[in-house]
DNA sequence: CGGCCGATCCACT
DNA sequence: GTGGATCGGCCGA
């Protein structure tokens, strides 16, 4: 179960990579707790041209300078106040690009995760949404920048391998004041 | 410093 | 289908 090579997100096609991370399986250790799940829907964000992006217009503010270093740190935002949004930090440093995790299929320390929520997981809609996976695997905003060639977050390739025909490509979710780039088909959904 | 708002979720109708 | 929760980040003054 090879995590993933600092290399792999040195690329630079943000796109590919955002479909490529789909059948992955994202892993957590907090607490001396293993949490992970299967990546099964994500979105490309394409940095300082992409109007939906925290970096459009090649903004640098504190919170997104993250994007903007070598690929393969965490970007962990705060969303409506109390969601914390968990993105790959993708290119080579100075190209702001990131993908969004939408969803995840539990594989690995429910038990745990059910904790976390304080309920059970009876199907994978409970983590399903960007939210509730950050939540699940224990992720928060404060962990944005750590790297995840590291031992708290990473992303393994256990050899899972989709087909186009299990691919449902689509427009990102919630995005309407990017105008026209609301409707490139950055998400990725895989159905597994 | 004040005010607006968001890469969401859930309870309710 | 709709609205409220809830607060850090960002912008303009």
């Amino acid at each position: 179960m090879p995590k993933l090579s600092k290399d792999y997100y040195l690329q630079t096609d943000v796109v590919y990579l955002a479909k490529d991370l789909l059948g992955k399986t994202l892993f957590t250790l907090f607490d001396s707790q293993l949490t992970g799940g299967i990546i099964t829907e994500t979105e490309a964000y394409a940095g300082i041209t992409d109007k939906a992006s925290h970096a459009y217009g090649n903004r640098r503010t504190k919170r997104t300078e993250i994007m903007y270093h070598a690929g393969g740190e965490a970007y962990v935002y705060l969303c409506y106040g109390m969601y914390s949004l968990f993105n790959v930090v993708t290119n080579i440093e100075g190209v702001p690009h990131a993908i969004l995790i939408r969803a995840i299929k539990p594989v690995e320390g429910i038990a745990e995760m059910e904790r976390r929520i304080n309920k059970t997981i009876k199907s994978d809609k409970t983590t399903q949404g960007p939210g509730k996976l950050s939540r699940v695997l224990g992720i928060h905003y404060s962990h944005s920048g750590i790297s995840l060639a590291g031992n708290s977050i990473w992303i393994e390739d256990n050899n899972l391998r989709l087909n186009d025909s299990q691919i449902i490509t689509s427009p990102r979710i919630g995005i309407d004041y990017a105008k026209e780039d609301a409707l490139l088909p950055y998400r990725f959904v895989a159905t597994l």
